[in-house]
DNA sequence: CAGTATCCTGTCCGATACTG
DNA sequence: CAGTATCGGACAGGATACTG
């Protein structure tokens, strides 16, 4: 993850896969939504080696998606808890359930996202919240933000 | 990318990362997505060198993001195509896109998502098609589907 | 229980040189 | 132009042993 460039980094998709770009980090991430908060529970849950495990956790708390936390002084105990950042990560971690369970899961649906409240699972789709339309189609494309660097500009042929 | 388990990769994130979670592809994809469809244009645009993007292709190819299509047979020219799946998978691009650009984008956007005709930024939610209601706060969680196994269940505590 | 410290392997990736 | 071949470095990740 030490890539040099994209684009000096202007990317969004770039600046975000350089912060939690690790196969694991994500994967911690998703544990963190559905509740963990032990590193001990972490490790269980996803087989985990534990250095690496600490590794993880450190960036991801550097990089502002976790809050590491002492919950109790003796013995000393830390908790691992999801900042506004890391819970809004979990727009990301939706849609990728949602692409894995329509393209690799031939043996069943083992993991989806559901209404708390009445159960069922949820349909996910991306939609431009100002129209309430799907964002997928042709109707809707990558382009260049107005703090696009004139190299992005061409390229991206704006 | 050869982490031998995370629930017998049950966890439909899982598998997803596990065919494009190589920094790279993502950002492969997000370019062919934005156009490209030409070895030569990825190189350029992503500034990769040329032996890995080979490999990258390779295994987008495999895993049935994209399609080698021959184009020109003399000289014989290959080009690059999303498939059905890799177009899916804009999802998963926009909403990174969306939560890069609301965390990291600090000196301005760079890149995002627009509506074709209007040519005006979309605003992405991931939302459930059922309801329309966003996918945020409290209201939806991940869980086990039908075809999760025993061990799965046991800690999501369902 | 909650980690840290070591050692090792795999491979992603970069640089470069080469081919039709 | 569209790649393949080869080399080397960095680091993610696995296994294991150890500490308070």
């Amino acid at each position: 993850m030490k890539r040099k460039s994209f684009e000096d980094m202007e990317c969004p998709i770039a600046r975000t896969l350089e912060r939690v770009g690790e196969w694991w980090s994500i994967l911690i991430l998703r544990d963190a939504v559905r509740g963990s908060t032990r590193f001990d529970e972490f490790e269980r849950n996803l087989g985990i080696s534990p250095n690496i495990l600490s590794r993880r956790l450190a960036t991801l708390v550097e990089n502002g998606f976790l809050e590491k936390r002492l919950y109790s002084v003796t013995p000393p105990r830390m908790e691992y808890l999801l900042t506004e950042r890391g819970k809004a990560f979990r727009s990301v971690l939706f849609a990728l359930t949602a692409f894995g369970n329509d393209h690799f899961a031939d043996d069943g649906v083992a993991l989806q996202v559901v209404n708390k409240r009445t159960g069922r699972p949820a349909k996910l789709v991306v939609v431009d919240a100002r129209t309430g339309k799907p964002a997928t189609g042709p109707n809707f494309e990558l382009a260049p933000g107005p703090a696009a660097s004139n190299a992005i500009r061409g390229k991206f042929g704006a």
